[in-house]
DNA sequence: TCAAAACGTTAACTAAAGATAAGAAATGAA
DNA sequence: TTCATTTCTTATCTTTAGTTAACGTTTTGA
């Protein structure tokens, strides 16, 4: 795949965040950086800032903690979709995830120095606000349904819904990813399937 | 309390998103409500779309949702707070989650509306963006640190976290709301609490 | 002020999840 | 292919959480 070819995907995925006009875009384009990460390669790592934001031209990502020596799947990001470590490139204060390519992964980045130089543009600065409004608000929308859904659901009813909405994630992730994502074990998922197969 | 000062506490609270001039401040302020709500009385209810966004002045309020029956408490908001059904305020469609005062509670709010004309607005429209982005932001690395919480940690170590960090949680909660809060039922918490008696 | 409601704890019981281990099946790399 | 790794399921056992109900205390508001 071709750098313009990323581009265009990357300026057509950006739409629902930001347009920029061509003498923008331009600008903006010589901010970015274009890196593949080998599956199981690291885009973050936790002790470390991490101080770009990523768009997913290709592949796919994996958040996840290790707790006691244990690997714990948060969340999963996937083609036309951003990544980071939010709070760590927020507050430049180490973060606490590991963020992980699952296959050959092609992102374009721009680091946390780039958006402040952007900011600090006079031909950018409107546009970056809105696009860091828009971007951070598309977020937190993410996170308000699913930390309802922690709330208010059990981890049956959790991966009902994911049946329901999660095609992606159930198509390309293995089980036990998806269960630490449901917030259970493994074995836990496993044996709230063989339920569901049984009564149903 | 006078309206002027309400205004000062807030225009102090806003200093770490937003810092308006005098001319700015002026235009902001007259897209402005005052609204007090008397305990127990709701600024959000699921199936409407809730348009505003509001600064709590003195008070609080309690976010919940209401499952079979059942009322779960899902997170706090204290005085220098803002307060919102965030992805219904952004989308515009109905929330999914009750938002009731926890005393008599006064609050300075801008409706969806305000903020659209504010944003078309060239006197604010850059300050407005800018607000809008470190708010989202502020809220989504709050959103980050809960959700990690509920996938790698145990309800108990939750609730020794918030023993650390949650003083004004733990002082002005009920005990009730603070273990929905923490994803367990009441009476859960109650044994916690014995347990870690007993055993430090 | 006084009855009702709310709150926190405890108990008994049930249901579900965690930990661990074992084994089968699928996947992947040399 | 073959061997090792990963993945998923299943079983056993332990721990924890959910449910319901009871009880005493505190708070509330009519």
């Amino acid at each position: 795949m071709e750098t313009s070819e990323a581009l265009n995907i990357f300026r057509k995925g950006l739409e629902k965040f930001v347009v920029f006009n061509e003498a923008e875009w331009i600008v903006f384009t010589q901010h970015l950086s274009f890196i593949s990460l080998k599956k199981k390669k690291y885009f973050a790592v936790p002790e470390q800032v991490c101080e770009k934001v990523g768009f997913i031209v290709s592949g796919s990502m994996r958040y996840f903690h290790i707790i006691d020596g244990q690997d714990i799947t948060n969340y999963f990001s996937f083609e036309n979709e951003f990544v980071s470590s939010y709070k760590s490139y927020l507050t430049l204060q180490p973060g606490i995830t590991y963020i992980q390519a699952l296959e050959d992964t092609r992102l374009i980045t721009f680091t946390r120095d780039d958006m402040e130089q952007m900011l600090q543009n006079p031909l950018l600065a409107f546009k970056m606000e809105h696009f860091g409004r828009t971007i951070a608000e598309y977020y937190l929308c993410c996170y308000e349904d699913r930390m309802a859904s922690f709330i208010t659901q059990t981890p049956e009813e959790r991966y009902l819904s994911l049946l329901e909405t999660g095609r992606e994630i159930l198509q390309r992730m293995p089980q036990h990813y998806i269960a630490n994502f449901l917030g259970i074990t493994p074995v836990s998922l496993s044996r709230i399937r063989r339920r569901l197969m049984v009564h149903r």
